[in-house]
DNA sequence: GTGAAACCTGAACCGGGTTTCAACTTCCGG
DNA sequence: CCGGAAGTTGAAACCCGGTTCAGGTTTCAC
């Protein structure tokens, strides 16, 4: 299942962002050092995206990439370490990538709605991200922990903003803001990654219209 | 992190309930061997739970069982076995265990509200289930969509019985059954597993307010 | 009681994937 | 150009746990 990644920032983007992905004391310091590197970060998401971490092999990393099995080492200490570099550089693109939806809502509700059809539309270019940072669970589970720790922190912080200007039920707490999480979690599995049969927008309007009224202001 | 099992049924139970545990063809013929597959079992659920899939293995299993590496493959045939057996059983073990409480509600929103509650209060004594059921997307994909997918039908079933009934809303659809089901995931991994800072009857009346207004018909 | 089936045992086999490493090539500043 | 640092290579060492199996023990129907 080779991922479309359309238009999209590649890992490679990811790098540019943030220079922490090869291990400790193994950055590249040319620029050919840069591009391979980068090479196989994309290698590893292709990799673990489609066997999983378990079934996903070093050389078939090295083999996607292109390179050979040695080089793998010169900018991973290991298997562990390229995986946890990969769940936080997707942890770090599913954010960037929903943000400005949400940020670009004129109200509370219609943001929560935007960023969920903006996560379904995102999954569905890249389904990858359920395999990585589902995995991390067992792989890395400080950071899968940190990874929805840190989103449902969001999400309750821009819910008790929205209470203060009125948008929202003055009660709002980290529990709605979980069950929100949640809700969008498996939505986006099962409309992003498992089948196609709603439109994101269908979705979304229907988590909206329930939020609607299940968070709006009492009265 | 041995879990406390409470006074809860233990996967002897579950094999009382169902004796479709073994592979097929190494059924126990003697009460002697059901004595033992029991063990294993038991054994393989603590293992599992608390190294995971991958780390976990089958001379850990039959060390916590007291019983040669042999043994395992009586009554198993191979290690991805036992985990399929596993994660069908504590499927169904969930499953029986919430839905009395939700039969016996009066109406639909406190089913829902019931239904919360209990999965919360047995995954706290069961947090195996987390690690059991979600890497079962890795190592048997099948049955992990299986578990979502009925449970998710399951759900969208009650609701559009009460719709019937005028208890929620007509419009009732899937979306509405995989929210509640992500929220409820979440939540329980959350408040179950993570964290015990707050009551299970706490966060239910909490969600349950939320669906009340949600979800409740329509004016 | 008794014999055959069921069950138990654990050392050894086995395959596969991670990691190492020493030789080789490319890059780049001066 | 030159020299050393950075990067590349892939065969092989290494590790580890799943699986097998032949021999011994227990059970249970008759």
């Amino acid at each position: 299942m080779t991922q479309d990644r359309g238009s999209d920032a590649t890992v490679a983007g990811g790098l540019a962002r943030n220079e922490r992905v090869a291990s400790e004391g193994k950055e590249p310091r040319t620029a050919r050092g840069r591009r391979t590197l980068r090479t196989i970060l994309d290698a590893a998401a292709a990799e673990f995206g489609e066997r999983g971490f378990h079934e996903g092999s070093i050389s078939g990393i090295t083999r996607r990439a292109g390179v050979a099995l040695g080089s793998f080492y010169t900018y991973f200490d290991s298997k562990d370490a390229v995986f946890r570099a990969l769940v936080r550089d997707m942890s770090e693109r599913v954010r960037e990538h929903v943000a400005p939806a949400i940020r670009a809502a004129p109200e509370q509700i219609a943001a929560e709605r935007a960023g969920l059809e903006t996560f379904i539309g995102f999954v569905r270019r890249h389904k990858e991200i359920y395999r990585i940072i589902d995995e991390a669970e067992f792989v890395d589970p400080e950071s899968f922990r940190l990874h929805y720790a840190t989103t449902a922190d969001r999400i309750e912080k821009r819910l008790r903003a929205a209470a203060e200007r009125g948008e929202v039920r003055a009660d709002v707490s980290d529990v709605h803001a979980w069950a929100i999480m949640g809700m969008n979690v498996f939505l986006g599995l099962r409309y992003g990654v498992w089948g196609d049969d709603r439109e994101a927008d269908e979705v979304a309007d229907t988590v909206a219209e329930m939020l609607a009224r299940g968070l709006g202001p009492k009265g």
